[in-house]
DNA sequence: CTTCGTGCTAATTCT
DNA sequence: TAGCACGAAG
């Protein structure tokens, strides 16, 4: 008992205690916000005011899902099976899988990725003769997901259009809906949506949620978007137990919808909520803090908090200067290798802002043989090989995906194309039936009767799992059906290299499913699949592995680290180029930065590279971000090569030719960084020649800059800061 | 009708 | 840089 509520804070107990009503906190970053979390949920149970299935508590992920879970487990000593600890996507489906056929929907019905939605968006775009380049399926894809997490359905939609292009998109709504239902499938906005929908529709399934879940609690409520936010008054119904946890800062989401308003209007919404704020940080260092702090100080919608700790002092911000991404890589491999000894590979992370930069880290740490994991990038259920498997999978359970028929009708290759596929794709408009009807029965059709050679087999492969999708365990199926499709052999066969990494994660697959089937006794095909549909690229990342993290800023979310490398801070890539006219968007790319920097306990590491190719661009500037930090809290290493040149700035769009033209200056002349700014009198620095000196005096400025150095043990010197390689050492 | 090769264009962040 | 669409060969 006492465990559950000693060492917290006086604002961390009021938190876990206060149970009833609305109750918002705000919980700075690094503040024991996951502490409180559980203890909250632990003592609603032990206090006995609910059952373990009478409380919700949502997640970001499902991996902090599971954290909480054990947590939870460990602090009561007791397992609690019941216990619904999810994140908003896995919720519903679990409602969706009891009652969507309340929506006519089977519910069994498969949930379509990204790329299923792309795929299938694409088709849609073709049958209505659209051009694909005035509408691009990703573009089509946003604005009908925004108008789902607003709870605007194809009809509404259609209503509201007003011109050509959105009466277009209406009518691709449209389609992609009617194609999805007959697909039998959802995408996941489709998950949040549907959800919300059966709940405001039907009173009876309301009131069993109502009835049942008596305190609700969500974590990162300021990444919540307008349906989740919907979701939650629909289960509260007569009660409002509901606890939110968020920091305005760290809301990172906006571009999905994310509305940072449920935050900053929760009292007004809510009448009666009490409010409580954590802000003692324990997790970083002073300066970190106070670093972080300054940045996001700069942006004006916010409230305004004052996070503090206790823990004074700590190494400075390193700053690195480097000419490019491969140094980038380079020196921060080189810095992980060096401290090593202190801070374990566990407890390192390298953070960027785009998924393309883990590349450049990837091949160094290879290298150097530093054991690494990648998170996110391409997440292992979208590499193809993995992705061909599930295809096969997912038709088994469901034979009306056509998306997954469309994908493995010529995997491996059994020469049907195109042609082919469309033939099939008409019959089975015409009739209305799913596609894979149409191949099973294609001897009965006239225009596919010659291909039914080639068909038979394939459809021979699907009915033989069919009837053993229920009996035998999943992992057993899955070895299988490998064997049957070839596909070790076929890998091997088709890229030596690439392939035996393709086999190993064909194998990694099966481990997984072997190890769920092994965890969920009876665990068949079907739970498996709707299991491992709803896995962020985050849930395969293991903290326990000494390794090198690798992640973007936005799948660090709620994780620490010792240490942290925040790469690629450079204008047009952090904040990325088409935010900076957009003060909103521009503040949203700053909490990332907020976010990144205070993952970190005691080591925060910056790196500025002055060249990247980005498509062509090259020269870069300095990214405000780092400018914001104040100077006393930098150690700024510039491990530049060239020195202080000034460098052209190409409009990324220049001249598409062959040869790169080079446009005169002094137009787009500018300096990355102000040398004077660097050179002071007084710094220290190295030359590679003479070594360490102390800089006595500087004349002239920008490229004419000379500065007189006293070096120890050969004297005063008068030298060009262009032409000098200097390293600034303190 | 399929497959393979070339040239073009677009290029975040995640469930 | 990579993924995709299109065109030529098998």
């Amino acid at each position: 008992m006492s465990r559950l509520l000693g060492e917290l804070n006086e604002a961390q107990l009021e938190a876990v205690t206060t149970t009833e009503g609305p109750l918002l906190i705000i919980a700075g970053a690094g503040s024991g916000k996951t502490r409180v979390l559980t203890r909250r949920l632990a003592h609603l149970l032990v206090q006995r005011l609910a059952n373990p299935y009478q409380v919700l508590a949502v997640t970001f992920t499902n991996k902090a899902a599971g954290e909480m879970k054990e947590r939870v487990t460990r602090l009561l000593g007791s397992d609690i099976q019941q216990m619904n600890v999810s994140t908003f996507h896995s919720f519903c489906v679990r409602v969706l899988r009891r009652d969507a056929n309340r929506l006519d929907y089977q519910t069994n019905f498969t949930i379509f990725d990204q790329v299923d939605s792309l795929t299938l968006m694409k088709n849609c775009i073709k049958e209505l003769g659209f051009s694909d380049t005035q509408f691009p399926a990703k573009g089509q894809l946003r604005k009908i997901s925004d108008a789902k997490s607003k709870l605007v359905g194809p009809e509404a939609f259609a209503t509201a259009a007003g011109g050509y292009f959105e009466t277009r998109t209406a009518e691709l709504y449209t389609l992609y809906q009617e194609r999805l239902r007959a697909c039998c499938a959802m995408d996941f906005d489709d998950l949040l949506f549907n959800a919300v929908w059966l709940l405001k529709s039907d009173s009876e399934v309301a009131a069993r949620y109502q009835e049942r879940l008596r305190y609700i609690m969500v974590d990162e409520y300021q990444d919540t978007n307008h349906i989740q936010y919907l979701l939650l008054k629909h289960l509260l119904g007569d009660h409002d137990n509901l606890c939110v946890v968020g920091d305005e800062d760290q809301s990172i989401y906006g571009w999905r919808g994310a509305d940072i308003r449920n935050i900053l209007e929760f009292e007004t919404d809510y009448p009666g909520a009490r409010i409580i704020k954590l802000e003692q940080n324990y997790r970083s260092t002073g300066v970190i803090l106070e670093a972080a702090s300054s940045v996001i100080g700069n942006n004006e919608m916010r409230k305004g908090k004052k996070l503090w700790t206790t823990v004074e002092g700590g190494d400075k911000v390193k700053l690195f200067l480097v000419d490019s991404a491969a140094d980038e890589a380079t020196t921060i491999v080189e810095q992980i290798v060096a401290c090593q000894s202190e801070t374990p590979l566990t407890d390192v992370v390298i953070l960027y802002r785009t998924n393309a930069q883990s590349r450049a880290f990837e091949e160094q740490l290879r290298r150097e043989s530093i054991p690494y994991q990648i998170i996110g990038s391409v997440s292992f259920y979208q590499r193809k090989e993995i992705k061909d498997l599930l295809g096969y999978l997912k038709l088994i359970v469901n034979p009306a995906d056509d998306i997954s028929f469309q994908r493995i009708i010529n995997y491996p290759k059994r020469g049907i194309g195109q042609m082919t596929l469309a033939q099939i794709a008409t019959l089975a408009r015409q009739a209305g039936v799913p596609a894979y009807e149409i191949a099973r029965q294609s001897e009965t059709h006239p225009e596919l009767s010659a291909k039914t050679k080639r068909i038979e087999p394939f459809t021979a492969i699907i009915e033989k799992y069919r009837e053993q999708k229920d009996t035998r365990p999943v992992d057993l199926l899955v070895q299988d059906l490998v064997t049957d499709l070839k596909m070790i052999d076929d890998l091997l066969a088709e890229d030596r290299v690439l392939g035996q990494a393709r086999v190993d994660n064909i194998e990694a697959f099966i481990e997984g499913a072997a190890e769920y089937a092994r965890s969920h006794g009876e665990a068949h095909l079907e739970e498996y699949l709707s299991e491992i549909s709803l896995f962020t690229n985050l849930d395969d990342y293991k903290d326990v592995e000494d390794k090198v993290s690798l992640m973007t800023i936005h799948s660090a979310k709620g994780l620490e680290f010792s240490s942290v490398y925040l790469a690629g801070l450079e204008e047009g890539l952090f904040p990325l180029q088409r935010t900076v006219t957009e003060p909103e968007q521009l503040e949203e790319e700053r909490r990332l930065f907020y976010v990144g920097a205070t993952r970190a306990r005691k080591n925060l590491c910056l790196s500025v590279a002055s060249s990247r190719h980005r498509f062509g661009e090259v020269a870069s500037v300095m990214s405000r971000f780092v400018k914001e930090v104040p100077d006393h809290l930098v150690e700024k290493h510039d491990l530049r090569k060239q020195g202080y040149r000034p460098t052209v700035s190409h409009p990324a769009h220049s001249q598409v030719g062959s040869q790169a033209q080079i446009i005169p200056a002094p137009s787009g002349v500018h300096y990355e960084y102000e040398p004077e700014e660097l050179l002071r009198v007084g710094r220290v620095v190295e030359h590679p020649t003479f070594g360490r000196g102390k800089i006595l005096g500087a004349e002239g400025f920008g490229e004419s800059l000379r500065l007189e150095i006293m070096f120890s043990g050969i004297g005063v010197k008068k030298i060009m800061a262009k032409y000098a390689k200097l390293k600034i050492i303190g």
